[in-house]
DNA sequence: TTGAAAGCGCTAACAG
DNA sequence: CTGTTAGCGCTTTCAA
């Protein structure tokens, strides 16, 4: 907890208001409410003792009596991983357009962590969260139901009642659906499959996509040909060693976590793309841009996802009573030079 | 500003106390002084009372009395280079360790942008703030300074009077010297040496490293050899293409987001590492671990950096009269294999 | 157009 | 051990 210090007393309205010769509700005025009328110059002496004094408005004081705080939060799962990074950025840069200030929260993928986390971001009052939940677990969200706190859902949907609360997310059945379709139409048939072996449904239905994508070509799916292992540089190797017994032509790296290491291993073996194997990762790592040859990506809709839940957080903060909304966006092919027409 | 919309009255300590059939003292006193005894019986039923309405202190509310308010602040200039990710990544990790709440900013190098989040920051009253300053204005410290929040320096240091503020730092000089002895040692003598031509001291620094390490193994510098231009890809091949021009055998890329332009613009000319080009980058990006060959690297000390900030704000936070401390790290090589012996 | 004063949720003397 | 109560800095009626 945070160690107990009785804070230096800083300058406050009266002091304000002393300096200016006038009251604290008219300092208070000036500062809040743009629609009473003061007298300019009064307005004027106002702003230039505040100034004098070094004045700055405590925010969390006018909170208690029901004013905004101006916070925003942000939790995600993976704090490091360029995908969030990316999003965080442009959330934090709408935000701030909108006068708001962004606290940023990383739960690990800890359940745990994130229901500690909410509780203190209920604590601080804050005005609006966009949560990307570590797992499928809806009773997090009730703190914020309880407290009334607008939050938007991001990119991880729970599997009951996905209307019920504000969503942005990606179609991840499409991506897994578009990277296999992709290799299918440059004639491949013997399609691998490699992901995170995460506890939230988005790798299935990556999965799902893939299967699906497969009977479309009429090409039976092998259990084989599906490796799932945990996300780490270690996994995405032994993965891709166990991809190269089976005797696929191509693969579909599902996570681009995972995908780093299955890359290194075939560095490491000689494997190259597209000669020895077809390769289309599903996401789009910072190192895809400078590897050769180029890796064929799936780009998924980080931007348009970052914006569409910063706006929606806006709006459902403006219209405490807005209806639940739900916003789904899809992925593109980035085109590299890793796959071969066969 | 936020939009203005009255908050649904909360649920309250005086809530609490009621439905336990106590007093509000009491219950403030279960939440928050650990000193004071209260009858076991009692503070169950308080307690027990708090859980079944869900109740949840408001920090804010505690905070304007004089308690801590559970927050701290990290400004970062650049929020989407890794080399912050990384340090904010590991920040947010012990700060909430401690019992507290990360808000990140990112002034994207603009001192204007860090002014206006500083007056947020401080109007939130936080605790405590790790400010890594868009340009070297202390004026912007001042309000930190008034309000009397501790705060730590972090990697970018003002010129004067670096002793009058907790700072946290790398040896700029030392890394821009190791990366060219690194080089010198390998027998190359015609080294350029390329960077973002920031309006911070850092890439300056480095430069002077990389002279002093050229004179003293009694190689002439030549202006033609130092480029300097804007952080971009675009950049960095700009000056790829200049650095091909002259005859140099080896290169220090002093500054990692334009190294890759760099590095992509050899590969489009099919200039190959260390074949025709010894190469080394100070910093570690994300791609440097999958290009081949593996590029040299000089590590920046970004973990213990992350680590002594956090640590020395909560020193500070706790210890508000503490003289302010200076740790500045150093970093090494990370060898690959892009230097050829010559 | 201004200001006095009540009260927001919480803390901490102080009195019982 | 517990409760009463006076504030913290700010907002906002309400009356002047």
């Amino acid at each position: 907890m945070p160690h107990t210090i009785k804070a230096q007393r800083s300058v406050t309205i009266k002091d304000v208001a002393r300096k200016a010769g006038t009251s604290i509700a008219t300092v208070s005025y000036v500062f809040s409410n743009a629609e009473r009328n003061i007298r300019p110059e009064l307005r004027q002496r106002v702003l230039q003792a505040a100034t004098e004094i070094g004045y700055v408005k405590n925010a969390a004081a006018s909170s208690i009596k029901g004013k905004p705080r101006g916070i925003l939060a942000v939790v995600v799962a993976q704090f490091g991983n360029t995908f969030f990074t990316r999003m965080c950025v442009e959330i934090v840069s709408i935000a701030r357009q909108a006068g708001y200030v962004v606290t940023l929260c990383n739960s690990d993928e800890d359940p745990d962590q994130e229901r500690i986390i909410l509780e203190r971001l209920v604590a601080q009052r804050i005005d609006g969260c966009i949560l990307c939940p570590a797992m499928s677990r809806e009773e997090n969200t009730g703190l914020l139901k309880k407290y009334r706190i607008p939050y938007v859902i991001l990119e991880r949907s729970f599997p009951e009642s996905t209307t019920a609360h504000n969503f942005v997310g990606q179609d991840n059945y499409q991506s897994g659906h578009l990277a296999t379709r992709h290799l299918l139409e440059a004639g491949h048939r013997r399609i691998a499959f490699s992901g995170w072996d995460s506890p939230i449904p988005n790798v299935c239905e990556r999965v799902n996509g893939y299967q699906a994508a497969l009977r479309e070509f009429g090409v039976p799916a092998e259990q084989e040909l599906v490796l799932t292992d945990e996300m780490s540089e270690a996994a995405g190797r032994r993965m891709a060693a166990k991809l190269l017994e089976s005797k696929m032509t191509a693969a579909v790296l599902g996570h681009h976590e995972t995908a780093k290491g299955a890359l290194l291993h075939f560095q490491d073996k000689g494997i190259r793309w597209p000669d020895d194997l077809s390769l289309v990762v599903i996401g789009t790592p910072e190192w895809a841009g400078v590897l050769l040859p180029r890796i064929t990506c799936i780009q998924r809709p980080e931007h348009p996802m970052a914006v569409a839940a910063a706006e929606l957080l806006l709006d459902a903060i403006k219209h405490p009573d807005m209806p639940a909304a739900q916003h789904v966006f899809l992925s593109t092919v980035s085109e590299g030079d890793s796959v071969r027409e066969r």
